[in-house]
RNA sequence: GGCGCCGUACCCAAGUGGCUAAGGGAAAGGUCUGCAAAACCUUCAUUCGGCGGUUCGAAUCCGCCCGGCGCCUCCA
């Protein structure tokens, strides 16, 4: 089966067919830099990591571009002229670049702990004013903007497609009560490209309207045309972006260019906390900076990874746990392989218990039907138990048949969704040292011959101590002992 | 008020017309074992919020009801 995606615009699952042949363009919503960023983030771009993965997985040449708003975006339409930005540095006695690039970089650390591999490109949009203005230039060219009183604005109503994403009428947003009245404006619904700054506004740039800063919807829409092209494949981000965001920078994108914007809408579903969503709003967020103390980036990887990045997911103590725990089975799987591995021979005859393959397949099968990550785990975890059982009823196993499952663990496991380290195993040598290995060995055979002297108290000792000291002793029925380190 | 989503075992969570309702965690019993750990075996939803309907057949489609949530303002 092929690539199917579900897109928000249709609505509906369609083939992936790239513009280009063999290559993926994709643009994602980055963050807003005014906070460090939670749980509900992780979920987004952990989600968006897999997807880049496994494009890659499949041959894909992917450009992969996610902004960072450090810009900030309007309180409200009519509001003050404070951006979200500026608050906190009112708050925190800061430039607001300070801020903004503060949470910049704890951002970059946030994802680099969950191993989320880094965009091709990171765009800012205070380092592309110029591109956004160019753009409301065209707009108000082509008549699909008006200025007014210094600031510029998008009249939805020059663009009747306006609406489609997010299901929404134009008549309906005017209607309703929660768009508060701007004199500036023509319509409630038009939206800001470009704000005529207050005098006590301090993020500004020297427009051809006013000195002023870009609107929120701009920024997108400029950096994606960019570096993506005019139209490109894929446009994700969380599904609270759909409106008016995305809305309006579909709006913006196709009046200034006459062609179409994002081929593909993708939108990732929210973490909630007791029932609720989890927003900074709301007060009730976990930042990973403090989820990371508690749980290995393998686990919250594998707790969102576990289910569709289009369910909306629970976040509890109890399902990072669990997600530790399935986390550790794989590695006790994976380590068991390896070890197995090392003391492997290549052997004539064989006949496989188990088609490695067919998990592969099993796998293909779950991404390919919208990236469904659950059911890929589902396949892993499949293919662990059947390698476990061929290990524990075989006292010889096939070197090269371990080669293969193990070259799978690591290729979906590690590669596409990065729930497996790179270097599994770490009794091994390679991780350990080569010291480490001889003392351990040592250690060992001492302890073994306390076992033999049925001096328990001694040999439990010396497992209690290197326990303290992160090692795990697993004594085996046949009388050897293994080790690995704690995860 | 408008648009939309969800309700699957003790917990998390796949599955959206038809073989035995994935997978993980927890729990129970067993094998192994000096003990521990890991692994393996077994058990754990005749049932998918409720009630009707469509169908040879529904957790999956339709209707109503109950419960929870998202967006409509910044939000991943």
């Amino acid at each position: 089966m092929s690539l199917q995606i579900y897109n928000s615009l249709t609505r509906q699952k369609e083939e992936f067919i790239p513009l280009q042949p063999g290559r993926v363009h994709i643009y994602v919503c980055g963050p807003t830099v005014y906070s460090h960023a939670h749980i509900g983030h992780a979920k987004s771009y952990i989600s968006f990591d897999v997807v880049v993965r496994y494009f890659r997985y499949l041959g894909y040449r992917v450009k992969y571009v996610q902004n960072i708003t450090d810009v900030g975006h309007l309180l409200g339409d009519a509001d003050e002229g404070e951006d979200r930005i500026l608050k906190k540095a009112r708050e925190e006695q800061l430039d607001p670049m300070e801020v903004a690039q503060m949470y910049t970089w704890s951002y970059f650390d946030d994802m680099a702990a969950l191993g989320v591999l880094r965009p091709d490109i990171s765009p800012h949009a205070s380092g592309h004013i110029i591109e956004q203005i160019e753009l409301v230039k065209i707009l108000l060219e082509k008549g699909y903007a008006y200025e007014s009183n210094g600031s510029v604005y998008f009249d939805v109503h020059k663009f009747p497609e306006y609406g489609q994403l997010s299901g929404r009428k134009v008549e309906e947003l005017e209607a309703g009560s929660r768009v508060e009245v701007n004199p500036e404006k023509r319509h409630p619904a038009d939206f800001a490209l470009w704000k005529k700054a207050e005098p006590n506004h301090l993020m500004k740039w020297p427009g051809p309207w006013s000195v002023g800063y870009p609107g929120w919807h701009i920024e997108c829409s400029a950096m994606s045309m960019k570096y993506l092209g005019e139209t490109f494949d894929i446009h994700g981000g969380g599904l609270d972006n759909i409106f008016p965001h995305h809305e309006c920078e579909i709006a913006q994108s196709v009046a200034a260019t006459g062609k179409p914007f994002a081929r593909y809408w993708m939108h990732n579903n929210m973490i909630s906390l007791s029932g609720e969503k989890m927003s900074k709003s709301l007060g009730n967020v976990w930042n990973i900076k403090d989820v990371v103390k508690n749980y290995s980036s393998l686990a919250i990887r594998h707790f969102i990874l576990s289910s569709h990045y289009r369910s909306r997911l629970e976040y509890s103590e109890e399902a990072l746990k669990a997600a530790e725990q399935g986390s550790h089975r794989l590695l006790n799987a994976v380590e068991k392989l390896q070890e197995a591995l090392r003391a492997a021979a290549e052997g004539e005859i064989f006949s496989a218990p188990f088609s490695p393959e067919d998990y592969r397949r099993r796998f293909e099968e779950a991404m390919n039907d919208d990236f469904n990550t659950a059911r890929a785990m589902a396949a892993l975890f499949d293919l662990a138990k059947a390698s476990n059982q061929y290990l524990a009823e075989t006292p010889a196993p096939h070197k090269p048949f371990l080669v293969e499952i193990e070259q799978l663990f690591k290729t979906l496991g590690h590669e596409v969704l990065g729930i497996l380290p790179a270097e599994i195993g770490a009794g091994a040598g390679a991780v350990s040292g080569e010291l480490v290995e001889k003392l351990m060995i040592l250690n060992l055979d001492v302890r073994n011959q306390l076992r033999k002297q049925k001096n328990w108290a001694l040999a439990d000792q010396i497992r209690n101590e290197l326990q303290k000291a992160g090692v795990i002793l697993e004594d085996r029925p046949d009388g050897t002992t293994g080790w690995s380190r704690e995860k």
